[in-house]
DNA sequence: TTGCGGCAACTAGTATACCAGTGCTTGACA
DNA sequence: TGTCAAGCACTGGTATACTAGTTGCCGCAA
């Protein structure tokens, strides 16, 4: 486990269930191995407590198996999943951006706009990290801007069963493809043309496509 | 609250979730009232522990609130949400019944035919708790044919806002039209007719409309 | 009568203690 | 040497104890 400090005001749950999903989304945490109770809470200064509270929450997801009086353990890649989690970002996201034309304010395209901007800049001057966050907050906003705030957390929940493969194809890429992507959906939101928007976030997203079978044999044991 | 016997082999913490959710539903725990952790454990005869994990789980949907060192209430009835999860579930079933016209095997199709036909049995003999029950295997055997269990989950943690309105709109009828709309999507899954099987869900899906205006004449303080 | 201070009674969050299972190790016996 | 059983060391699940923060009430003073 690899541990950053512990934010203000950030309960211990809140703090472990961080620590769990970035270490399990960056492969710290290796697919089967498992998961102590006792181990963690010692590890984050914490008691059983919260982090048994952040297990449960994760095992909501089949991210973390729980085995009662056996033992946790970080879930294999269950290509299953995976697809299920780009089935419903697929469906939910190419619905939102629709009904993104019909509801975005004039302000609400200026902040897409902005946003876009900056992630033009951080392209330009080499920060991925803070890219992605941008990129994630696109998508958060287009949520936002339809209503679609609950959604958003609900599909945030399974999305990092996708996350970690990302992760185990390097596919960070980021390129200039994602941004202008970005760009012609939020013109066609600003045109209201959703049929054009929802078929621009179609091709956007389909470039996330990992090759399932060169995947296993650069990582096999990281498979169910 | 209105307590069942607690199941065999159901942890305290499942036990007290589906209570909670019971009792929400059916407006048992009328919307704002304060939840106390200690009250709720007393009456379920259980500690805090198990209670406190099943309100954590809760408030993730937002049909809980959790006032850290206040208390917790039912929340109230919220019509943003209700929304939400109309739009996740039509989204999400639309595209799952038109993926299952091209996964569906010979068995998931009489599987389907066998429910339908005992929705007519308790129909024609009036077992309307029996009916709810297949109604909603019938949606959940359409997640399960196209290997889509978790998007079923996560769906079915947000219907609890639209179950609650529907409880109070008394819109439990029930009727023959739904059974006959089951049917029709059945048999367009069969003739693997994807954009019909799609049209005959939202037809159905669209049956559940609720006023909003009556009902917060009807229900006042009910509502955010 | 009104305003204000302090205390009592709650809360959620966390820590700790206890219990009932599980599986692995170890050692005795065949 | 192989086998099997007893025990031990772990687990997750639950109960309980403790802490710190909030609210509101009660009584006293102006």
């Amino acid at each position: 486990m690899r541990l950053t400090e512990r934010n203000l005001k950030e309960t211990g749950r809140e703090y472990a269930l961080r620590m769990l999903k970035e270490n399990i989304i960056n492969l710290d945490l290796i697919p089967g191995s498992m998961l102590s109770e006792n181990e963690l809470s010692a590890e984050m200064n914490l008691s059983r407590t919260p982090v048994r509270e952040a297990l449960i929450e994760l095992s909501k997801v089949k991210i973390v198996e729980v085995y009662p009086q056996k033992g946790s353990a970080v879930a294999f890649v269950d290509y299953e999943l995976v697809e299920e989690a780009r089935f419903m970002r697929d469906v939910l996201e190419g619905a939102v951006v629709e009904l993104a034309c019909r509801m975005a304010t004039e302000k609400d395209i200026s902040d897409l706009r902005e946003n876009v901007r900056l992630q033009e800049f951080y392209m330009e001057n080499r920060f991925p990290d803070k890219l992605l966050e941008l990129d994630n907050e696109f998508h958060q906003m287009l949520f936002h801007i339809t209503s679609k705030d609950q959604v958003y957390h609900l599909l945030d929940s399974i999305t990092i069963h996708f996350d970690r493969v990302r992760r185990m194809s390097l596919a960070v890429v980021k390129d200039l493809k994602t941004i202008s992507d970005h760009k012609e959906i939020v013109e066609a939101i600003a045109a209201k043309s959703g049929e054009e928007a929802k078929r621009l976030m179609e091709k956007h997203l389909s470039r996330y496509k990992f090759d399932e079978e060169a995947l296993r044999k650069e990582y096999p044991g990281y498979f169910k």
